[in-house]
DNA sequence: TCAAAAGTGTTGGAGCTACACCCATGG
DNA sequence: CCATGGGTGTAGCTCCAACACTTTTGA
């Protein structure tokens, strides 16, 4: 944390004494549509990068947390008021000299999942904001490519051992649109009987809303809805199909 | 990442048009001695929390990442200069206005694994550095009692799934060392003969070390040598007992 | 010859994969 | 009555926890 450094503890507190490092946060936000993973994008207006795609994000207020930062530029970017219950995941942060050409910027960067993909105001000052298929992403501004990356990884392991797919459905949601998230997100097919049976035998990770039921793809049997459990952590985990194929 | 944010863009840069943030690394160093987790303490000469234990830590030069200035600074605190090849994990970032009650600080943590324990040498500016067991370490300073939990939780959760339990042993060691890094840091016995299977399961975690073998607690049959493998990730997972015990 | 620590074998049960099958609904 | 998606049942297999047992050393 704070000065017990050389530095720091050699003298008195000048605001100014170090290097002023800007800080920042980048978010990488997360949604479903049609089947495919999306990520919100903005346009950059200047250069550097100017007409490239990058994460949207933004500088500190003197008094906010980076948390509150983060929401603050979701709440502009998406036009979205829900922001408060809404999942931000702390990536880590990024901070190697020289990844900003004009200056020294230290970077925390978030991931944040939506249910629902509402269409992006262009608003605050973005030039364009837009969803865009995580696979058509790339390349990003700065390092963005490489945190959009570590973001996909790190809600792919999350969905193994905690409840975080729900974060992907709206408040009610059937079991087929929860293991869509899984199959979306992992890029794998899932056994459907097989699924029900581990969602269910977790407790805590969803409940049962008592009578309601939804159909789904316009036929079929209607399915039964569900809303997220107290549950964060799964037990036992809900491990994607082995990453080890058998020899060819 | 850096300024596409309305302030960044709106006009041409000023290094200080925006609050000066200072940023710093902290760390918890964590090492076993005598079968229990020790961390690295300094203890604060001055106010604020002066005569209290915190992190060791500092503020990161202009021209360092936050991963180098971390490297810097364990060698400094503890001495070392083999800190090249030592494993230090990102834990998170910390940015809430006023945990450090002088200025605005922005602490990135990373948490550090040690084989063995050499007496820090009370290097560079600490007044003092020790090894605090960790049941023993609270209270720190500042938010640290927090970024110490945070660190014993990551790195009991990364045991699980990957290699990363050989950054506590030294270059060879036997199977029963590194069960009893488990053991200490999971809080929890396990079985010897299916903990060897697990390990020699998993390809790449371990490598035998040719005819090699190394009595331990100075009687009982010699054990056999092993040094850290290529994997990373562990696969099957070597999931600790279940935390849900059965009802009383 | 005993204690201590490493290493091997084995068995019974839990859990899971891969299916086949039934139910409800719209066209 | 057929297609579509939800939901249930189950056989067979794999894996693993638990524990008995053997081996090698120092005292």
């Amino acid at each position: 944390m704070a000065g017990h450094g050389a530095a720091a503890d050699a003298g008195d507190y000048d605001k100014h004494a170090h290097e002023p490092f800007a800080v920042t946060v980048d978010l990488a936000v997360l949604t479903l549509r049609a089947g495919a993973l999306h990520v919100l994008l903005v346009e950059r207006g200047q250069e550097p990068y100017a007409g490239r795609w990058a994460l949207p994000g933004g500088f500190l207020l003197p008094e906010e947390s980076a948390e509150s930062a983060a929401r603050r530029e979701l709440a502009e970017e998406t036009g979205l008021d829900e922001v408060a219950g809404l999942h931000l995941e702390q990536l880590r942060t990024y901070s190697e000299p020289g990844r900003d050409p004009r200056m020294r910027v230290v970077s925390v960067a978030f991931a944040c999942l939506l249910p629902e993909a509402p269409e992006p105001r262009g608003g605050g000052d973005a030039a364009e904001a837009r969803w865009v298929p995580y696979d058509a992403a790339r390349p990003l501004a700065f390092d963005h490519d490489r945190i959009l990356a570590d973001a996909r990884e790190r809600v792919g392991a999350k969905l193994e051992y905690t409840g975080l797919a729900t974060a992907f459905c709206p408040a009610e949601f059937t079991l087929g649109e929860l293991q869509q998230v899984y199959e979306t997100v992992w890029g794998t097919p899932l056994d459907r009987p097989n699924f029900r049976r581990k969602i269910l035998a977790t407790p805590g990770f969803v409940e049962p809303v008592p009578g309601a039921a939804r159909l789904t793809g316009g036929r079929g049997k209607p399915a039964a809805l569900y809303r997220a459990g107290p549950a964060t952590a799964l037990h036992p985990p809900l491990l994607r199909p082995s990453r080890e194929g058998r020899p060819a």
